[in-house]
DNA sequence: TTCAACAGTTCCATTTATCCGAACTATGGA
DNA sequence: TCCATAGTTCGGATAAATGGAACTGTTGAA
């Protein structure tokens, strides 16, 4: 299973990225990575909103937004560096996933 | 089948919008929609990029739009005028749509 | 009024995607 | 070598997308 493969900057699709962030834990995983000073691991989203969310399900989740261009993955040791790739997504689609960020920001802040 | 429900602009989630848009066909849809100075009829995009789209599966993309909020649609006559809701979502959501329309923009252009 | 044409919707069967427990792989430390 | 930890893969159950056929609702013509 090794070198996980990423996408070219240059085949990211809108949709691809659009589907990625279409679901509930997926878009918190990501505003999170993106809004993360060092790299994350898969394991610190264990629960996501006080649900805990299956290892394969977490597994699969990070496997989406990886192959939809959005974060990139490291094996460190025995576990995962996530990144986010806003600074080159953003030079394809400017503006795009800070406006992403900014409406889940503003959807979280208003269901509390 | 009367009286076609939206929902109310405090009902909208950003993951139903995101959603919504993560179809290839319902993308163009709605940018064609959110472009047009007029309402647009369903019928009108029995083709989508060259390719014909199936009645019912036409009929199921607008359903999708239409509860994501993203668009209003109003019976006239024997037809289906649809608008976008772009104003609305954007107090709501400030940038999300414009820079989604943007990056199709983008991306469409970029495939020729 | 009856009928035909047209725009969309609904029904339903087929295909496809999602979810998650269980088994597996890879790395590091005792 | 053996165990613990982090992720991945497999496989079966459940949910969603697809599209043809039949249906509803509205208009206009005979």
């Amino acid at each position: 299973m090794r070198p996980l493969a990423h996408p070219g900057i240059e085949d990211i699709q809108l949709e691809g990225i659009l589907h990625a962030l279409s679901d509930p834990v997926r878009v918190a995983i990501f505003t999170n990575i993106a809004g993360a000073e060092c790299a994350q691991t898969c394991s610190a989203f264990a629960e996501v909103n006080d649900k805990p969310i299956p290892k394969s399900s977490l597994s699969h989740h990070f496997k989406v937004l990886r192959e939809a261009g959005l974060i990139r993955s490291e094996r460190q040791g025995v576990e995962m560096r996530n990144t986010s790739r806003c600074v080159e997504i953003d030079g394809r689609f400017p503006g795009l996933l800070p406006a992403i960020i900014n409406a889940h920001a503003a959807q979280a802040a208003r269901a509390v």
